[in-house]
DNA sequence: TTTCTAACTTGTACTTTGCAAGCTATCACA
DNA sequence: TGTGATAGCTTGCAAAGTACAAGTTAGAAA
């Protein structure tokens, strides 16, 4: 692809089918290890990996191990990642108001009244687990 | 797919590597037919043509026939898809800080002081094509 | 030391995409 | 009225990406 146009050029990163589902799991949903991930959707285990070294290689997410089980790998998004938590936001909100999709509502309806609060409310919580994880 | 997340509800229909690239080029770049599209990025035919009918389908765009040519046919957004203008001025205002894409800053930059006055802009420019094209 | 679990990896079938060429309807012009 | 050009759309096939299942390795737990 590769475009001079930033909308191009976002969707070479995260433009994908799974891509940004990956980030609401770990930014809004605060699944950070491969098997959470894996679990919440039915997401193919090699295609996780892909999209999960993509996003580390682009500079949206860190790969830490945990201190606590060394096996466990846990993604963690970067200031670059947080970034796009406003694009997950519209999702939800034009998710909720033109598709069947039930979940999230209130986030949608909180959205609605006060979308800047809404996003740095769940920027602040990912900071938080960002500060708890990498002790 | 096929969740009861909005998210992945939403990203069912939009969410592929070419149809918000369509989106951005009939809603930002006011390109309304077959040929203006496929002339803006490197799109196959048959792919631009599918996507247009997944969009015609799920009552994002709508298709009418030129009167003044009708060869040609224009495609313009219903308010379900004017409603994901939004999500486009996130993505320019994302791809324009965290990738090397260099096109659309001054209207990244303007949206980040008063993101709601160019959305509003957008759509304003968006509903006045829609009323000069089905007269 | 055996068993379990988390994170990958590999192989193979299947689906989607990209490219090139073609088709049909309409327009512009002689 | 006929000829060429253009717009939208279709088809066939090769290439790329995706899904599913099974396997591997490192570390934890008992």
């Amino acid at each position: 692809m590769r475009s001079e146009c930033p909308i191009a050029a976002t969707l070479d990163l995260i433009g994908d089918r799974w891509t940004l589902l990956i980030l609401r799991d770990i930014m809004l949903a605060h699944r950070y290890t491969f098997s959470e991930i894996a679990a919440s959707e039915g997401i193919a285990t090699n295609i996780l990996m892909d999209r999960l070294e993509r996003l580390v290689a682009a500079g949206i997410l860190e790969r830490i191990v945990d201190s606590a089980d060394r096996r466990r790998r846990i993604y963690l998004p970067t200031e670059r990642g947080i970034g796009l938590i406003p694009v997950l936001i519209d999702l939800v909100v034009w998710g909720n108001a033109n598709t069947p999709a039930i979940g999230a509502a209130e986030v949608a309806e909180a959205s609605r009244i006060d979308r800047d609060a809404v996003i740095r409310q769940f920027e602040a919580r990912v900071r938080e687990s960002i500060a708890r994880k990498t002790l």
